[in-house]
DNA sequence: ATTATACATCGCAATATTACGATTAATATT
DNA sequence: AATATTAATCGTAATATTGCGATGTATAAT
């Protein structure tokens, strides 16, 4: 055990799920508003503003490279990142999706 | 190691990335989006729904109760759960103060 | 060519998560 | 009172995550 059953959830939920893991990571928030603020920025600049270790700044950019939300583009020595505007949208429209108004407050125990 | 380093991050992105991680799961988002399907649900409705272990919803349901997006209420020997709308409200505010539509996406590398 | 810079990856230790059987506690039913 | 129902909690096993030092790789500068 340990390993989530994905085979018995629905392919969106699974999606969702993994979406916002990569997310739920207070490094990983920081990166990406670092990111938008900024526009974009090269992973050194990240070890300076956050205080964590290069090493760990790689593997929070490389979970976040892995749903897609962030892209590098290789600048000689350094890697430039900057925010998918594509998946970035898709995730806040799947969370739109999930975060709907109408959640039958009347009904509630 | 395996923890997380909380106080070098702000108050605001401990708080988005706790909620997040809570979110992100498939059982729990399938929790969620029966109980709004259903208005209300007891334990044993979510362990037929889901097919997990009785003990293992129980688990999920508690670490949805711990960011207070769910609550329950006795009702005789089963427990009648329920969207918070407040908190529901709130994280939904909180995600969309986080994914702003700017993102700069002209000086992109 | 040698050295410096930037970053990814490996390997490890500490901790957290996922899942479930077994047990417990509390209320309902008989 | 005895039994059934519902759900929380405990204990355990398997796996995942977090963080970092060390190392590897690729380009830039000297």
């Amino acid at each position: 055990m340990g390993v989530t059953k994905t085979e018995i959830f629905t392919e969106q939920q699974n999606r969702l799920a993994t979406s916002l893991k990569a997310l739920a990571h207070p490094a990983r928030i920081a990166i990406l508003q670092y990111i938008i603020k900024q526009n974009t920025c090269i992973c050194n600049d990240l070890v300076e503003e956050l205080g964590l270790a290069q090493a760990t700044i790689s593997q929070h950019l490389k979970e976040l490279k892995n749903i897609g939300i962030i892209k590098g583009n290789i600048e000689g020595t350094s890697v430039c990142y900057c925010i998918d505007e594509n998946v970035w949208q898709q995730i806040k429209k799947e969370l739109n999706t999930f975060f709907v108004d109408d959640i039958g407050i009347d009904k509630c125990c």
